[in-house]
DNA sequence: CGTATGAGATAATACGCATGAACGGAGAGA
DNA sequence: TCTCTCCGTTCATGCGTATTATCTCATACG
């Protein structure tokens, strides 16, 4: 029988890629691509090389002259794993807008995946509507990478999901517990708010007021337990708690409310830190409107970081977010599950900072 | 001949993924693998479906039934290009210190690379000493990528002509001609250094001082080539010119010597913008020690954005180097090159930045 | 009624790498 | 000298998809 021509796809145009393949570097070692690929895997066992010393260098050698890197789309394919972590953010993942940028995790984050021995990759087109944003698949583009980190507020849910149950390694960045087995890591707000208050109860005050805004946010659910935990802690009557909760703090919180809580006796005022920082800010304009001294008449703590465009200002007593430690701890866990481990660390703790907002209450008269 | 047995590879064990193939999309709808991926592939030429619609119905609901996913590693293997672009930068991507970070470039690369449909690789260790910083060929890795961005002053020349010659795609982010061969993009501080020379003559200056550092860098070099140009462009006496290069002028630049300058009818003055801003600095320092004002004494000009900690302080007269701009032309020079063309668009250009810190000379007794 | 025409669909690859099984040669033991 | 081990290497295959040359029918045409 003739040999019939064969169908199927032409092969590949005279090197249209430059870069070189495992074939390549066994032909110039003088070795099979077989070989080759042993020598330039990691061994997992740990096992006895198999490969003679003098070929191994002598692959090395032929690997390093022609520059070869391993395909990480075969690797994949070939049921290995290519040393590619993804990130992914719903939203761009460098804004514009520098304020709510994820560039204090992406620090962490670079910093530990480089220590691992991984490098990044970006999913992009979240928000853009570029490249993958279409579809509901959109998402399935991170199966590229090992695993993925994934960042942001608006998690499509079953997306997710569906990658956990087909065994592809997630962290989400920032609590997740309503999506049952996604893994993440989150800061500790509950016991963070808690030391604020058990700071200003330390300083002598009685009647704290807690401002926050009108979310179900778990990083607000949060805070106002270590609130309420945290007066509980020093001894003060919870049931005179006041959580103060507006959609709009700028507005709602008047001057006069502030005054009729300072007489009725309350000497401290905490607010959580959200991205507009709304909360934040209509604490203070408040206590100047109302003529208040701080920290002389009232002592104010943010639970949280100031928004950047307050930086002149003093830095308030409060606490910091370790948005670095979180990212790295993110990193570790999303390489803990890719190697097959059942690690967990949810929770990072965060930094107390001293400020110049708090101090004694003021005498009464 | 008998059949004898096959080598090779175990099947996979037992479907290590839910994930349902085109193989089975096929056996669902009845037609064969093919058929699903031809279906399933966005046909780029716009060429007439070969499928007819009942077929591509059936397909489609099978498809859509499991839940097909096509795997991304798969795809990338088989059309021989990921649609990766590395991005690779000396000094780590994410510093601590955000002062002089890519962020604003990234900003740029990001949207652009979603828009042309790239993902992105951050290649880590370049300074943490992390994955792969150790040998020579550190930058080999870069390889897995369709293309890279090279972002950062120090730039080991050997290893990027090496890339080149290999025929990777390679984009610098700033100028590079000394590199042959290499493609960039930057910014064109002749043509804005001669537009904010330009804006101080309208005014009526006549005698105007550059303040630069003792910097070869082509960026320097440039803005005093724009500065020249620009006198004499406004028909300024090139000759009388003053260029004062300075390794510390925040010490060099001293008041009396800037007493001199006015004395001999020196009006205005321009100093570059560096990493540091040292010679910004120097430049406000001195006029505030020589109790000048400013603008009603003397005019002043930065070539460039201020240093982030001066953000209180009004924004000079100058010009914004667009770096989501130069981020975004950068990748697309370097998405071009990906695809084969030889398309180039190596200057962006500079915004002008009207500012309270130039005004019309003072009028002379 | 034989053949050209084509639309539709399929078979047979190739992509680059990893890996179990087969293979060849050097000693060792008989 | 011959078989038996063990070691180093190569063979042959699979991963899941994209790509074509080829095949299969109808239908139209002479």
């Amino acid at each position: 029988m003739e040999p019939r021509k064969r169908p199927g796809r032409t092969p590949a145009p005279t090197g249209r890629t430059a870069r070189p393949r495992q074939a390549e570097v066994a032909r110039l070692a003088g070795v099979s691509q077989a070989t080759v690929s042993l020598v330039l895997s990691p061994k997992p066992g740990g096992r006895g090389r198999i490969i003679s010393e003098e070929t191994r260098r002598r692959v090395l050698e032929a690997a390093r002259s022609l520059g070869y890197v391993p395909d990480p789309a075969a690797r994949r394919l070939a049921a290995a794993r290519n040393n590619l972590l993804g990130v992914f953010s719903f939203t761009a993942t460098f804004p514009t807008d520098v304020q709510h940028s994820y560039y204090p995790f992406l620090v962490g984050v670079e910093c530990e995946a480089a220590a691992l021995g991984y490098d990044l990759v970006l999913f992009t087109g979240s928000s853009t509507g570029g490249a993958g944003a279409a579809g509901p698949d959109a998402l399935s583009r991170v199966r590229l990478a090992d695993g993925c980190l994934f960042m942001g507020r608006q998690t499509p849910r079953a997306e997710l999901r569906r990658l956990v149950e087909d065994g592809f390694p997630i962290v989400h960045l920032g609590r997740r517990e309503e999506l049952e087995g996604v893994a993440w890591v989150g800061a500790d707000y509950v016991e963070a708010t808690r030391e604020v208050v058990g700071h200003l109860a330390e300083l002598g005050h009685r009647r704290i007021v807690l401002i926050r805004e009108d979310d179900d946010a778990p990083a607000s659910a949060d805070r106002q337990r270590g609130f309420l935990e945290g007066l509980e802690a020093a001894g003060l009557p919870v049931g005179t708690a006041t959580v103060f909760r507006s959609a709009d703090p700028q507005r709602e919180l008047t001057p006069e409310r502030l005054r009729a809580w300072t007489d009725e006796g309350v000497t401290a005022f905490v607010a959580e830190e959200t991205d507009t920082g709304a909360a934040w800010r209509g604490l203070l304009s408040a206590v100047r409107e109302a003529g208040l001294d701080c920290p002389a008449e009232v002592s104010l703590a943010l639970l949280g970081s100031p928004p950047s465009d307050l930086a002149g200002e003093p830095v308030p007593t409060g606490f910091d977010i370790p948005r670095p430690q979180l990212g790295a701890a993110a990193v570790r866990l999303l390489a803990a599950l890719v190697a097959g481990e059942e690690a967990r660390e949810p929770l990072v703790g965060c930094a107390f900072r001293p400020g110049p907002t708090t101090g004694p209450p003021p005498v009464r008269p």
